[in-house]
DNA sequence: ACGAGCTCCTGCTTGC
DNA sequence: TGCAAGCAGGAGCTCG
């Protein structure tokens, strides 16, 4: 039915929010909240606001009246600025969506509701309550001071490829530790990094100060191209009827290659995908294109 | 300053 | 059948 959302993962556990589903949620965003002044905001869930250091409380009271701008977005990161200094900062985290409210919407785990003057509401969903919304100064570029820390994504106009290879070049760690770090380049998460890593042939345990800066250039370049990818499908399941605001990339598959799919044949050499541990969650890749390091630097490895 | 590891959280899946 | 453990993972935090 038009005004409603569809859910987020049709069935897909794929549904993590990386950077293409934040910028296909800002552009969802965009139109909705150009504009719009801000009648009330209700939180249901005091985590859902907790890097709001004022408390729940005061992000009501001081979003109430407040003119929303176009949202902008580094990495997985957005934020919507508003009329007065501060702006409206928000992070999906593992699961969070934004969904046209209304009476035939019945969400569990609602977690804030904004309702604006025109009558129109939206609901900040968000099941695994990784994410949240809070209420930030800017830093002196316009970035929310909770933003500033983190790198430019490769799809902002002043990225810089050079500059990004000699950060990740710069660490003193595993390549895959150092795509997943914020700091060096945002917006990619452990999908992307798999699928960019699969993509070069480079195993995520490869020492970042040991790669040529061909390889560093090329393992970002594949994360963008994958991403970029990710995007356009996102994009293009787009339905004006039925707004997306939820973080679904659409129809799109993502056409992983390795993330996800151990035992199955990698589809350049039919050697099985193989799934490793990997801090608290897994890392998967192709055991033949993707030769872990033969020497750490103080460890060898088994066969 | 930097890197590693832990923790937060909920629902689905798997194993006993 | 029912319960417990495992798994998913972004980012802030602590510790060395």
């Amino acid at each position: 039915m038009a005004g409603t959302v569809d859910c987020c993962c049709g069935g897909n556990r794929l549904g993590v929010p990386e950077l293409p589903e934040v910028e296909t949620v800002r552009r969802g965003l965009a139109p909705i909240l150009l504009g719009r002044t801000v009648a009330s905001a209700e939180v249901h869930h005091p985590r859902a606001v907790r890097r709001h250091k004022a408390g729940p409380a005061d992000f009501v009271t001081r979003l109430r009246g407040r003119t929303l701008q176009t949202p902008k977005r580094r990495g997985k990161y957005l934020w919507v600025p508003m009329d007065g200094d501060d702006v409206l900062v928000a992070h999906l985290g593992m699961s969070g969506q934004f969904r046209l409210s209304g009476p035939s919407v019945t969400t569990p785990h609602i977690r804030v509701s904004l309702t604006f003057t025109d009558g129109f509401a939206i609901d900040f969903v968000d099941q695994r309550t990784f994410g949240g919304l809070s209420l930030e100064p800017v830093a002196a570029d316009g970035v929310p001071v909770s933003v500033a820390h983190i790198g430019l994504d490769s799809f902002d106009k002043d990225y810089d490829l050079d500059r990004a290879v000699q950060r990740l070049r710069a660490r003193r760690t595993q390549v895959k530790r150092a795509l997943l770090d914020q700091t060096v380049v945002s917006g990619i998460g452990n999908i992307y990094a798999d699928e960019a890593l699969w993509l070069v042939g480079l195993h995520g345990e490869r020492l970042t100060q040991r790669l040529s800066r061909r390889q560093a250039s090329a393992v970002l370049t594949a994360a963008h191209q994958v991403m970029a990818a990710a995007l356009l499908a996102g994009g293009t399941s787009f339905d004006s009827q039925y707004v997306r605001v939820n973080g679904n990339a659409g129809s799109f598959d993502r056409s992983l290659n390795a993330y996800g799919r151990e035992g199955e044949p990698c589809q350049r050499c039919g050697t099985a995908i193989r799934r490793q541990a990997f801090t608290n969650r897994s890392s998967y890749f192709c055991p033949r294109c993707q030769q872990p390091p033969r020497l750490r630097q103080t460890t060898r490895r088994g066969p």
